[in-house]
DNA sequence: TCGTGTTATTGACACAGTCCAGAATTGGAA
DNA sequence: TTCCAATTCTGGACTGTGTCAATAACACGA
């Protein structure tokens, strides 16, 4: 009897205690394999994929996996939240103020980069978000 | 003839070359007197000060005022824009899960914090936002 | 005071996302 | 395998921010 690998998306959902469904499997497929897209190219993806699905099940299907730490929504301004399923590692993003591209980097600083601000005004921190903004590759050549 | 203080609204607007209005007057008081405001609530401010303005009037004004560098719109997730007039200097914000509240933080860790990311991916990055995320006070005894 | 260019008003519209209620599907018990 | 209760999906209406476009009003220099 093989074992199966950890990471295998039937058992991730089974592990988290969440049924296990076709439209589930195929938005975590698209998250997987296209990092950074937005819902509305999620939705897109999984119907090209599963011939059809609802916008509504798309958005509940991103939240619950979100909310069981299976994906990590991210949202820059100006654009769509964004999702991706690199979690569990402490890294930030660049984003292209042109055409609003994603990347992952990783701070030079360390691994909790700038987690101690000088005054915290009472507040109980719990999380360092560092957005890099700038321009990508493309957009600098369309200059 | 008595010199003006440089950081006078009106001086403010001429020198950005903008037409002085009541209603640019009012916005950057409201800012100014209370940062971290919505457009919503600072449109409430300035219909309270001067009796009538219109939503898109708040919209037109707080966008010429970011565009000239007046004031500095800053976006957190699941939150619309707020806006405050302390530019020119490189502080972030700690942002309320709970409600929202912004409170301004200087980074410990330096007046450029994070600003060499790992690997740069062939963009030009021109600048770095840390948000941090937490509870304010108020928030933590609600619990 | 007048003329011109800027700014404000009004109302329609766009977009991302949420809410709701009923229908369908799922996992687990028998 | 079948059925039940819980979960999930569907379709449509709805919210909250924010933008666009056309017209009216205003600010400021001459």
């Amino acid at each position: 009897m093989p074992k199966r690998h950890l990471t295998d998306p039937v058992d991730l959902l089974r592990e988290h205690g969440m049924q296990v469904t076709v439209q589930r499997l195929a938005v975590l497929r698209a998250v997987s394999q296209r990092p950074h897209l937005t819902a509305d190219d999620i939705e897109k993806m999984v119907r090209t994929e599963i011939g059809t699905v609802s916008r509504q099940a798309v958005y509940d299907t991103l939240a619950v996996l979100t909310a069981n730490g299976l994906i990590r929504r991210i949202q820059p301004a100006h654009s769509p939240a964004r999702f991706e399923d690199r979690v569990d590692d402490n890294h930030h993003h660049v984003v292209c103020r042109q055409c609003g591209r994603v990347a992952d980097v990783d701070c030079a600083v360390g691994s909790a980069p700038c987690l101690e601000p000088a005054h915290r005004h009472g507040f109980v921190i719990d999380e360092a978000e560092v957005m890099y903004w700038g321009l990508c590759p493309d957009c600098q050549i369309a200059r």
